[in-house]
DNA sequence: ATAAGCGTTTACAAAATTATTAACGCACAA
DNA sequence: TTGTGCGTTAATAATTTTGTAAACGCTTAT
């Protein structure tokens, strides 16, 4: 197995699991993702846990995530009880779609916590020290409106779209 | 301190605690940023310390990492030894530069990998299997080649400054 | 010169995350 | 039924990450 192609592979692989992580969605997603990406047969859940050196428990609830993400395509072969996996063939636009939701989430949070102190700091308090910080937060709302209105853009939508 | 402001504070101070972490920048560099934005006089560092319930050494280390991204400012007051921080002015800009550039490098480091691996698999192997990943590799760096051309494009640019 | 205060570093401890092993449950086959 | 193979779950082990306490060195004041 130092097969070049294999050492491609592997490399590769390594590299998903590590962008994986910095999205914080655990290495193995990654490695998953990318080794089947880059395979063309499909693979059992045992042929992914042998191939990565995983257990076959850490594969399964790692492939789950992935299928929720609609990153994974699980099918099935007549007369043979294992479940194999394969890449979804609309893998680009299902990582544009989850990334996005991922952010829009955050996002969401941040406006909800930053209106609700805005709404506990505007009609009571009437110190200099909320002033301040009333002043603070209404222009750290400001910058995340700007931001998400960013992603909502027709034109960014526009450009994001892979020929 | 259960004071109303001091109540708000505190629960944005843990939003941007959790917004950093989940930006890989660990939980107190949020606190302290955020808890300086909504104060109106310059901290030390056993003020924040303090005030954050933290060791100093750990706010001596995420303040320098602030610093280091244009997030906070130092100065010094004469007769006085402490170092005392404050958020930066254009502390919009600098958080938008600072995340860019932490993509950019991802970015980088991604469009590295999958050039060699282009490189690796061109010329040399010929087979199925070879041809296979060469074309999923091609896919994927033109996904890259796309989202990067997003961050970068003059629109996107445009949209993201903060009246 | 000596002492005292401050920020930083380092070595350690605590806590959270991650992955494994082993047990379980379910489906199909004999 | 009973046995076999598969995927999942739950408990444990290992690793990694995170924060602290204590020691250090530097600077300034006495």
């Amino acid at each position: 197995m130092s097969d070049p192609i294999e050492q491609v592979r592997k490399r590769l692989t390594e590299v998903g699991g590590r962008t994986a992580q910095d999205l914080g969605l655990g290495r193995i997603v990654g490695q998953i993702l990318v080794h089947l990406y880059l395979t063309p047969t499909e693979a059992s859940l045992e042929d992914i846990a042998k191939d990565l050196g995983l257990s076959k428990a850490a594969v399964s609830i790692a492939a789950r995530q992935l299928e929720s993400l609609g990153l994974l395509r699980r099918s099935w072969k007549s007369g043979d009880r294992k479940t194999y996996y394969r890449t979804a063939d609309d893998i680009a636009s299902a990582l544009h779609q989850g990334l996005l939701m991922l952010v829009r989430n955050k996002m969401g949070m941040l406006a909800t916590e930053l209106q609700q102190a805005e709404a506990e700091l505007s009609p009571k308090e009437a110190g200099a020290e909320a002033a301040f910080m009333l002043s603070r937060v209404k222009r750290a709302r400001k910058l995340r409106d700007t931001a998400m209105s960013v992603l909502e853009n027709p034109v960014v939508k526009l450009l994001t779209r892979v020929k």
